[in-house]
DNA sequence: TATGAATGAGTGTTCATTCAT
DNA sequence: TATGAATGAACACTCATTCAT
């Protein structure tokens, strides 16, 4: 008997990580369509196939389902896009920095709208504000990096002013990029990183 | 005697239309703390002093409560700040159009914080998506005037993104304008500012 | 100014008594559309033209619109069509009779279908189920007095439970009555008679 | 093993139909004492013992509620009075015919009241109509194929109207077979039963 | 007399969450 | 672990009725 329990154990903590996987992937689709606060925890347990039992056994609440997927979205932005925001040589000319940082996340944002709508989602709890957090130090903290290599004398609020206005700037133009279809994009792309390397230059050209 | 009766007709539509701006003034309020799907209808109605019964005299339903905001906002959007859309003098400067343009908007976005959370609302029905047009709308039309006065060549494709990429870029930094404190708001708004002028100037500087 | 207020206040009961039958027109067409229970007071003075508050000038609640509705019914039952249940000539063939009291009746019924709509619903509170009484006990007493006319040895017993037997059968086709097309009409008219008339015949015919 | 397996399935699925049953009996009572529209949900789940959400778990909405029982009055009439609405021997006597299939089916609506209620409201949505339908059509067909069999030369039109006829002026006297105590119940059935007799002894007497 | 704004309890329904199995 | 039944407070909205004008 021992030995018919050791491995389901395993095999179960397994499938307990493909259904927590699963209940993600199908939070982000419901916070996607609907948002947060429209997004039901028993449509997002449907979607995945589950009972509304089984994503309160993975997550506390709603709240906590949102976090985790946030924190999956930081892991994924880190893991798959890692470059974008590490290091960059700083003799590197400013439109191909903003090609190396911006390229990686747009793509990431296009495959991933369901973090674009937690992002923006506005009406949202001041926990689930501080389950944002990660993503945005994440952002801000790299950009922070960039750019003091490139200009080393900035003041310390000039240089956050600059990347949070860095950063909104963005933020701003990603529904249009998110919606674009893909003839489009390109245009839309170049016009954004037109923009963002118009405002920088000065600082950082 | 027509005085008199003509009188008593408008008291009552008087009280009627008073009501219908509390709960408007209420609906802002409310949208703008929690977001128009976390809102509630009765929680409105509570803050503007009247009960639900009340509210569903004026609105048909939540929807068009919302409706009558956006109209609202359009409509004072229009009447006090007519002059950050009129056209300019095309020999203006550019950082004196954008001055003229934005300073009264920003005013505008900072009074009025509810305009803003439900423009960027974005868990909301189709129907409310198309209340915001009207909004959008006048932007868009307002700039592309402008826009087109100063750059008379430009190819409509272009003056079309031009537009819709300098709104998306401002709605950006509205969180960052409309968070500010008054002593901050100076230097973000020239930032801000800054931004735009950057990102335009090569089209009609 | 004894003068002015004299005349307009009989023209204000003239008025008023207008208004009363406008706001009866208004619920029976609303009750035979609706039934009593999802009717709507406030509909029905709509329909009449009328606010709410004026509607509760005439009558004290919904129940007693109602039940001056019964009440109006019956008058107009006896008024118009008193003959139908007048005394009639014993020697009458039961056909002739049975012509004379529902030919009326139906042509009543159909004119008025407010009144059965009213009569038939079910979920009804006891006091309008007193209010209409006064209508029930018109028919009862009435096809009383012709039985009895016609078989004047027949026990009480008897003699009630024929006549509400009579009324729930005539009742059971009225949907029926109502519903038929004018041409389709004397064929169901024709049915219904020979029902009652093969039910009646052995004890008066 | 397998057994082991099947029954807990089975016992939430069973807890989840016995609850259901609760609901449709609570639900019987309800319409029975308030009719549809004025019966409320909520005071159905409560005289069922159980919360608001457990019935919109059973039922999508109260008109689904209403048609599902429906669908278990008819089934209950098939299977526990399939006699009364099969074919009887054709030569079986008009009175003994009359007794078969009415006695069944007055046991039937005296043990069901919430039947009669739901089929004689009127203020009822068309869907609901159409649930009814089902009900309807069994009385209906039935009745025809019996009538057929002893008057096989009957033209279909006739036919028709003669089963028509005979359901309402049925259905027109059940509220005194539903209200009857035990004691008066002979009689009053004895009495319909003549005039059902008399109404169609010359056609399939 | 008449209006229509105002009320507030109540309706049908939803949903985050819990619990027995 | 997983289910799905169960909960109950809350929601959007209605309506009989009242009241100030």
């Amino acid at each position: 008997m021992t030995e018919d329990t050791a491995k389901p154990v395993r095999k179960r903590q397994a499938r307990g990580e493909k259904r927590m996987a699963e209940l993600l992937d199908a939070a982000a689709e419901v916070f996607a369509e609907q948002g947060f606060a429209k997004a039901s925890t028993n449509a997002i347990a449907a979607r995945a196939g589950a009972s509304p039992g089984t994503l309160y056994q993975f997550f506390k609440n709603k709240q906590e389902l949102a976090e985790a997927l946030m924190a999956r979205y930081v892991e994924r932005l880190e893991a798959a896009h890692g470059e974008a925001f590490a290091p960059q040589d700083p003799r590197l000319p400013l439109p191909h920095l903003v090609d190396r940082v911006l390229d990686p996340i747009i793509a990431f944002d296009r495959a991933n709208p369901g973090f674009h709508a937690l992002l923006a989602d506005p009406g949202v709890t001041p926990e689930l504000a501080e389950a944002k957090r990660p993503a945005q130090q994440l952002m801000f903290s790299s950009l922070e990096a960039i750019f003091l290599q490139r200009a080393p004398g900035i003041p310390p609020a000039r240089l956050a002013l600059t990347v949070t206005m860095t950063i909104h700037l963005f933020r701003g133009t990603l529904p249009l990029l998110i919606a674009a279809e893909e003839k489009d994009l390109p245009l839309t792309t170049m016009e954004v990183k037109r923009a963002l390397i118009a405002y920088l230059a000065p600082l950082i050209g």
